[in-house]
DNA sequence: TCAAATGTTTGATC
DNA sequence: GGATCAAACATTTG
């Protein structure tokens, strides 16, 4: 579900509950929540207190005074303040100043515990917000393979997803099939620009809600409505109405004009 | 009943 | 060895 837009509004719907709070206890109740033993993460958890809240590509850090708590939302995953306890409440986090839920359906999202930051969250690119035109294009010009499962890939950067990477291929012209290495520097500035615009964009309509996303508060986004290509297979393109195409590229459903972006 | 869904890890294969 | 690709994970919805 959740990409760096969506991921940043719960970050910033979540912060002024939690910060500077204590955890006083946790309840878990899917072993799919942790990849260990959750025995750990409730046990190192107990009396920690929530120092800061900060967020890299997808993934949400909730730094505490000894260990850091781990958030990824996976497809289905949310974190709601003082919300309904659905029967997909994997785990439930008591803090002095209320209750969070990590409530999740599909159970591709993880809430874990770490007493220092593991190995392979440091595997995690450059955030996509962050990254400057330079290193974007030096990183592009050393992968071969297609464009649109580059953008996907965390370790390249940190935070698009499905609708961003359709929507950014789209703004700037660009087949999702094309090589990375051999786009042009000139198109790459367009495909950077575009990113960074869209995500800020979208973080402005508070994320894009399909089907299942919604903030902490429980609301929903609205960037979906101004979608260009995503989900919009068969209607016409906003540009140049030729019928948006739908294919199957990286195992991942991708759209886009076959007139504006050109093999 | 089948396909698809905002994502990542794992194990094969190039 | 590194990069890339497909399968698997779990559940709902159309």
């Amino acid at each position: 579900m959740p990409e760096l837009p969506e991921v940043e509004t719960v970050v910033r719907s979540i912060t002024p509950h939690v910060l500077g709070r204590t955890i006083l206890d946790v309840e878990i109740n899917s072993h799919r929540v942790t990849r260990g033993d959750f025995s750990k993460t409730i046990v190192g958890l107990r009396k920690r207190q929530i120092k800061a809240v900060r967020r890299q590509g997808k993934q949400i850090f909730f730094e505490l005074d000894r260990g850091i708590l781990y958030f990824h939302l996976g497809m289905t995953g949310k974190l709601l303040w003082n919300g309904v306890r659905s029967k997909y409440a994997r785990a439930v986090f008591h803090l002095d100043s209320g209750t969070l839920i990590f409530d999740d359906v599909r159970q591709f999202g993880r809430a874990e515990f770490f007493s220092a930051m593991p190995e392979f969250l440091l595997r995690t690119g450059p955030d996509a917000l962050t990254i400057g035109f330079a290193e974007f294009f030096e990183r592009l010009r050393q992968r071969s393979g297609h464009i649109k499962p580059l953008l996907l890939n965390q370790t390249f950067i940190g935070g698009v997803g499905n609708i961003y990477a359709d929507e950014s291929l789209f703004a700037a012209r660009i087949h999702p099939r094309a090589s990375a290495r051999r786009i042009s520097k000139k198109r790459a500035e367009e495909l950077h620009r575009n990113v960074v615009e869209i995500l800020r964009l979208a973080i402005r309509h508070r994320g894009s809600s399909i089907s299942n996303y919604v903030d902490a508060e429980g609301a929903s986004g609205s960037y979906q409505q101004q979608h260009n290509v995503y989900g919009r297979a068969g209607k016409p393109c906003p540009r140049c109405g030729t019928p948006i195409r739908r294919i199957v590229l990286g195992q991942r459903g991708t759209h886009y004009c076959p007139r504006c972006q050109r093999p």
